[in-house]
DNA sequence: GACAATCACCTACAGTAGTAGTAGAAATTC
DNA sequence: GAATTTCTACTACTACTGTAGGTGATTGTC
């Protein structure tokens, strides 16, 4: 499985690796909301075991710290996510358009915009 | 909280409330998919654990066994999924579109659907 | 009314996630 | 080079979830 599941704190490190590039402990620490950011350790604790899933890897060494880099690219994470969420609705799209529809969390241009990639890529499908 | 956090299988649990209406535990386990379906008492427990988070409640007793019913809507719950999903994207929806279109979850037809679903809801908005 | 099937309840256990403390190593600062 | 700071690596605890067995109650069947 190239894309384990990943936590909402896992995603949030993620989130600061795929953005960084790459990053210390310290330095994903310092990319969390400052609201409610855990403890030094949790987030290493949780980098160690993200490390064990192979989600994450250990670049370097410098100084006395080491640097972290994703190991799963953001795009094969993100699609895991809609994926799993799509399987919740028996894989189909609808409820999940109408529920961003309705709670106006989706605009008409974001739904142009899909269309018109859509277009393309049917289009394309055409003449393979 | 109206709408806890739901399982995996405690959505398999509630899907089957929804979707019958009232059940009892055996209902439930029969309305699973056959293969890897888990053990009565599996069920049980987790719906007894469900209840306790109030997301479930037991309406009556026929013969010797309970019967429950959903105590929560499949849209508070469905649209809570969405939300958290969202979250996860920092609240912007493209990427979510962007994964359904790529992986080929949505239509055309899904997109116009929800295009006209938007435009009536905009239209609304203007005379309240 | 005895017996078998079914169920409720309780208990337990393993895995994972979030959380963080501690001890000791390493680097930085004077 | 001694003191201070910063990390690493290890350990631990809690909550939640999936999993299911055991014991005794309830019911349906003959």
């Amino acid at each position: 499985m190239p894309a384990p599941k990943l936590s909402k704190l896992e995603f949030q490190i993620m989130e600061a690796l795929w953005t960084l590039g790459e990053a210390s402990i310290r330095d994903i620490l310092d990319s969390l909301p400052a609201r409610r950011r855990p403890a030094y350790t949790t987030i290493q604790t949780t980098v160690y075991r993200m490390e064990a899933k192979g989600v994450v890897r250990r670049v370097k060494k410098v100084g006395n710290f080491h640097v972290f880099s994703a190991a799963v690219s953001r795009d094969t994470a993100q699609r895991r996510l809609v994926d799993e969420l799509l399987a919740m609705f028996g894989g189909r799209p609808q409820p999940v358009m109408a529920h961003l529809v309705e709670t106006g969390k989706l605009t008409l241009d974001d739904v142009k915009e899909a269309e018109e990639t859509l277009r393309k890529l049917l289009g394309k499908e055409k003449q393979p």
